[in-house]
RNA sequence: GCUGCUGUAGCUCAGUGGUAGAGCACGUCCUUGGUAAGGACGGGGUCAUGGGUUCAAAUCCCAUCAGCAGCUCCA
């Protein structure tokens, strides 16, 4: 007999070599018809064909369990890829993980897969699973495992990289047997809905050397419903895509002439401004100031700072009088410049120097992505010149400096990570020790979370990165925070110190929105569109009944004018229904529709859009303008009156 | 950069070898309408670029450029 103690604490009393499986029917009918498989010990997944050996804690996990998602997607992959063997006998499988609302499988395959047969790779796998196949599997030592796998590189890897001396086959339907740790679902029968989304190239390993394969991309839920939401959702992140918005809100543009250079519309230039207007605002209360440096700088000076040999082959270069330069990619250098035009003291420090500077920088073709992966932009740049022992109070102030920055937008959901020292880089590692330690002290000291990213710092020193999530769920850097100790020697910066000795000072690299462009792209898909009033291109819209109201028209534009808002009139020969369609869908926040009535008593009725739909106010203009200001001046993001 | 896909009017897209299309936007006129798009007429395109095949190319082939998805990279 075996003793098994079930999740509620209670003992259930199987004879030895019952299956999970079993042991659900025992338990219930019901429990038995969701399960997914079992969980021994909390931690060890395994198959409901597992038999039961001496006593053990186990837990049945079904699909309302997230990891028996996690297992139904993962089994849908090999589904997917027994499909995909039937079309093509050729195909290779290789490795078939879930992922986050899915799964793919990369396959090596000389035939390109093509979305146009999505279809009949739905149709086969829809086929395995109306059969409602068992997953059957077959356990071998590693030994047996290599001579059965022999011939297949991809399988022989995988044998090769498996941990423990048990490596496990699942075989389901007509024959088809795939390397698989497991566990899986009962049988084929219990994928939910599925849909296979999209095919795209993964080199091997995810290493750029290696061969290219084509992973196909597919998605399974528990049910058609959950299929459907999660299409839904995706179709409504694709429309707060900022580069479909910076369309349709006429913000922005690129050009063949120019690619991977935006070109900022009078619209796009007001949500700019408002940006760079506040961010002067809070690093004046910081005790920053602020430089401007020249975009092209001898060749020379980049090879000094080290950015030649590290990044040569993504520096824009130009010449003039068989003289060398390089469109500078980094402000650095021109800022140590700066501080070498005159001698500095130990009473100056800490030095904080705020540049908003624009850099270009050559990526490569496919790498780029609207305005969040561009050619050019402009970082909100500043390095602190400070003692060793101003270090990290200089590293808790830039934080709190981010985060009084990123307050003002409502972002709540970055994180954080810390990048240690890579292969390619420059300087002792006594220094990087000191340097990365005094990053760590300082997130410790501010009792931050973060993760850490082994090898990933600058070449010149460590760094703590804040990253932010698009629509799509795709991580962007927006600020960072980089400790330097190596560009001081290399450029001879000296301070005098209480001594009246000359030493080196410490650097601190830092941007807290990172590329300016990259962060207004994050902006409009934050917000969808919907600029808060303190950020929007045009913050009211004037909406008469007819021209019957033009007078009072004016009279309201004289006193938002007044006021300084950034408003316009349509005085178009439309109805006030069309009128406030084409409002709503610029995205105006406020609008005022305006007839013979309003006038009569100096009052709009206010129309606006939140989040539960549009709302509609009928106001004093007077007080419109107090409580709008007021919004404006205190950069509320809520879409309320 | 790599793999695959795409490129037709300002925008979104239809058009599969035989005279270039729609909706929206734009212009003019009618309409002066009370909370999400009133009506009529009109202007607008070397079909990304360069070659090739063909009596004939937006359409088929090749190259280049640009964009999209993913991979890789990101000081």
């Amino acid at each position: 007999m075996a003793k098994i103690q079930l999740p509620d604490g209670s003992i259930l009393e199987v004879s030895d070599g019952t299956t999970i499986g079993q042991v659900a029917e025992q338990i219930g009918p019901g429990l038995a018809k969701a399960a997914i498989c079992g969980c021994i010990r909390d931690q060890t997944e395994v198959d409901l064909s597992t038999p039961i050996h001496g006593d053990v804690s186990l837990s049945i996990i079904t699909s309302k369990d997230q990891r028996g998602l996690e297992i139904i997607r993962h089994s849908c992959a090999h589904i997917m890829a027994e499909a995909i063997c039937s079309i093509w006998p050729d195909a290779k499988l290789v490795y078939g993980p879930s992922v986050r609302d899915g799964f793919y499988y990369d396959i090596d395959l000389d035939e390109p897969i093509r979305p146009e047969d999505f279809d009949r790779i739905e149709k086969k796998m829809t086929e395995i699973i109306k059969a409602d196949k068992p997953f059957e599997r077959l356990e071998l030592n590693r030994q047996e495992a290599l001579e059965r796998v022999a011939g297949d590189k991809y399988k022989t890897d995988n044998v090769n990289k498996a941990e423990g001396d048990v490596i496990s086959f699942y075989h389901q339907g007509d024959g088809f047997e795939d390397l698989c740790r497991g566990p899986h679902v009962p049988s084929t029968g219990r994928i939910g809905s599925f849909k296979v989304m999209s095919v795209a190239g993964a080199y091997w390993h995810g290493d750029a050397n290696e061969k290219m394969l084509q992973r196909v991309y597919g998605t399974a839920w528990r049910n058609k419903k959950e299929l459907e939401d999660y299409l839904a959702r995706i179709e409504e992140a694709k429309k707060r895509d900022h580069r479909l918005l910076g369309k349709q809100l006429d913000l922005f543009s690129f050009h063949d002439e120019g690619p991977g250079f935006a070109f900022l519309h009078p619209k796009g230039m007001v949500i700019w401004n408002a940006i760079i207007d506040y961010w002067r605002k809070v690093h004046q209360k910081y005790g920053y100031q602020e430089i401007k440096t020249p975009i092209i700088l001898n060749e020379a000076l980049w090879h000094k700072s080290g950015h030649w040999d590290n990044y040569k082959e993504n520096m824009y270069f130009t010449s003039a009088d068989d003289v060398n330069y390089a469109i500078k990619p980094m402000n650095c250098p021109g800022g140590l410049l700066v501080y070498n035009s005159r001698k500095h003291s130990y009473r100056e420090f800490p030095m904080r120097i705020a540049e908003l500077g624009l850099v270009h920088r050559y990526e490569a073709s496919g790498q780029m992505h609207g305005l969040v992966r561009v050619r050019q932009f402009t970082q909100d740049d500043a390095h602190i010149f400070c003692t060793p022992e101003q270090i990290e109070s200089e590293i808790v102030g830039v934080i709190e400096l981010v985060q009084e920055l990123y307050k003002a937008y409502g972002f709540k959901d970055y994180h954080i990570e810390l990048s240690t020292k890579p292969e390619k880089h420059i300087g002792s590692d006594e220094i990087w020790e000191l340097a990365t330690n005094s990053l760590r002290g300082a997130l410790a000291r501010k009792g931050i979370d973060y993760v850490v990213n082994e090898g990933d710092g600058a070449f010149y020193g460590p760094k703590i990165d804040f990253h932010i999530e698009d629509c799509l769920q795709r991580s962007w850097q927006l600020g960072t925070i980089q400790l330097d100790f190596s560009m001081p020697q290399r450029f001879e910066l000296v301070f005098t110190d209480k001594d009246n000795t000359e030493k080196p000072p410490v650097m601190i690299h830092r941007a807290i929105l990172g590329s300016l462009e990259r962060f207004m792209g994050i902006l409009l898909e934050h917000y969808g569109g919907w600029m808060p009033l303190w950020l929007a291109p045009e913050q009211i819209r004037i909406l008469p009944i007819s021209e019957k109201s033009n007078d009072y028209v004016n009279w309201i534009e004289d006193q938002l004018g007044e006021a300084g808002f950034r408003f316009s009139s349509d005085l178009s020969n439309e109805k006030i229904g069309a009128k406030i369609a084409k409002a709503h869908a610029e995205k105006i926040p406020y609008m005022l529709v305006v007839g013979p009535k309003e006038a009569e008593t100096k009052e709009v009725s206010l129309r606006l859009h939140t989040d539960s739909g549009d709302v509609k106010k009928v106001v004093k203009v007077e007080e419109l303008i107090k409580i709008t200001k007021e919004k404006i001046e205190n950069k509320k993001i809520d879409s309320d009156f």
